[in-house]
RNA sequence: GCGGUUGUGGCGAAGCGGUUUAACGCACCUGACUGUGACUCAGGCAUACGUGGGUUCGAUCCCCAUCUGCCGCC
């Protein structure tokens, strides 16, 4: 089999996991953090920097490639990786997200989603089949169910409901699924109740995927309600197989899932704050563009390797952005990613030496961040 | 020299006798962004009605003078 989680180390002080994830396109540690390139290119980003950066497993997204620019183009170039010129693992999503995302646009029902496509209007549909057909062709490592991800709050009783559907729809998904050179995750969804939590993640159990995700986060709940997801979906999931929390990338967030057993995280956040001048540092947040940064000439964080922090001020760097130098997109984005890459690196250290509770304590001190203040991003 | 025209916060630009804290853009200063519809969204700052008179209960807005820029003519 080419897709495999192998758990070296269970941290003895937390129960985090440290494994190596096989996939056809090379192996990569966790707990890990994968970049989102939601149209097959991560934003202002080259694969080389990519490599660079050491970013493991590259996102692209089923909804998006499939409108542009087609499937079928993908396919023809060989697949996602060939057609980016990315040699690495990657990963689509199916699409469900858009259901939530592009919400005042679509229509639920047993059979799928009718979206209007949001670049011309035109009246588009697709199902668990179909967001399967189409992961296929674009050739991803991983791929995943296509699920309904409900809004935060949601009723119990909507929430039951959509969860029952979004099982069906794994299934479907799941005969569909022809590519046995692609990972198929099932998705957790259940809101924020413990027993639809439950309910979903048993009956996915029984379908048995090779790795599960963990999703309805990241769609406007608390930190303490986004915990709670995950410790109401995790219990019961395999513990041989990968767990993966969608949508989350802040870094307080990422410790916490690891601590409770997450594997795999992906987010928009590094990149997009990135473009829009703010930044991850181990000093905590810093926003490029503000007026104190005028004649600074240190790196954005002193205590990182990554190469816009190695060659650039901040100085330099505050003066792209007030100009609208494309430039300073690319420095930026190399910065946050490199930074949430470099905590996972630190984190599977920890684990491995059975002191991950001490490093998220210190870490959490370090950066303020506690009860009182239990924001990081 | 004569005629016309213009003059509103750093810049551009509404308003044209009585709902104005005098719009709105840009710039400037901040904040947000979590399976990317995103160089987006939100908020804030600002010694702004050329100057001096006059008409009016009331003038950015009307009249006179003056200064400034622009255009045209001798």
């Amino acid at each position: 089999m080419d897709f495999y989680l192998e758990i070296k180390h269970i941290c003895k002080q937390t129960g985090a996991r440290y494994g190596i994830l096989h996939t056809p396109h090379g192996d990569v540690e966790t707990p890990m953090f994968m970049p989102v390139g939601t149209l097959a290119s991560v934003k202002y980003l080259s694969p080389e920097d990519l490599y660079e950066l050491e970013a493991g497993v590259i996102l692209a997204n089923t909804y998006h490639l499939w409108l542009r620019p087609g499937e079928n183009v993908v396919a023809n170039a060989g697949g996602i990786q060939k057609f980016m010129n990315y040699n690495g693992p990657m990963l689509t999503d199916s699409g469900g997200f858009q259901v939530f995302s592009l919400s005042e646009k679509r229509k639920i029902s047993e059979e799928g989603v009718t979206f209007k496509n949001h670049l011309n209007g035109e009246k588009l549909f697709l199902s668990p089949e179909k967001s399967i057909e189409i992961q296929n062709k674009l050739g991803a490592d991983i791929i995943m169910s296509f699920d309904e991800c409900p809004g935060y709050p949601s009723t119990h009783d909507y929430m039951k409901k959509s969860v029952e559907r979004t099982i069906r729809w794994a299934e479907r998904g799941k005969i569909a699924h022809q590519n046995n050179k692609q990972a198929l995750f099932g998705i957790v969804q259940g809101g924020e109740y413990p027993d639809l939590r439950q309910y979903c993640a048993k009956e996915l159990v029984k379908l048995d995927f090779p790795g599960y995700s963990i999703g309805g986060t990241s769609v406007g709940e608390d930190k303490e309600t986004l915990y709670k997801m995950i410790d109401y979906s995790i219990k019961y999931l395999p513990k041989d197989k990968p767990r993966y929390l969608m949508g989350v990338g802040s870094y307080d967030a990422i410790l916490e899932g690891i601590m409770r057993g997450v594997d795999m995280f992906d987010c928009v956040l590094p990149t997009r704050i990135a473009r829009h001048g703010a930044l991850m540092t181990s000093k905590g947040r810093l926003n490029i563009r503000d007026k104190k940064y005028e004649y600074d000439l240190l790196p954005i964080d002193d205590e990182c390797d990554c190469y816009t922090c190695k060659n650039y001020t901040r100085s330099y760097l505050r003066h792209l952005y007030k100009c609208e130098e494309g430039l300073v997109k690319r420095l930026l984005s190399i910065h946050n990613l490199r930074f949430l890459i470099n905590l996972t690196k630190e984190v599977r250290k920890a684990i491995q030496e059975d002191r991950f509770g001490d490093f998220k304590n210190d870490f959490f001190e370090k950066y303020g961040l506690n009860s009182k203040n239990p924001r990081g991003f």
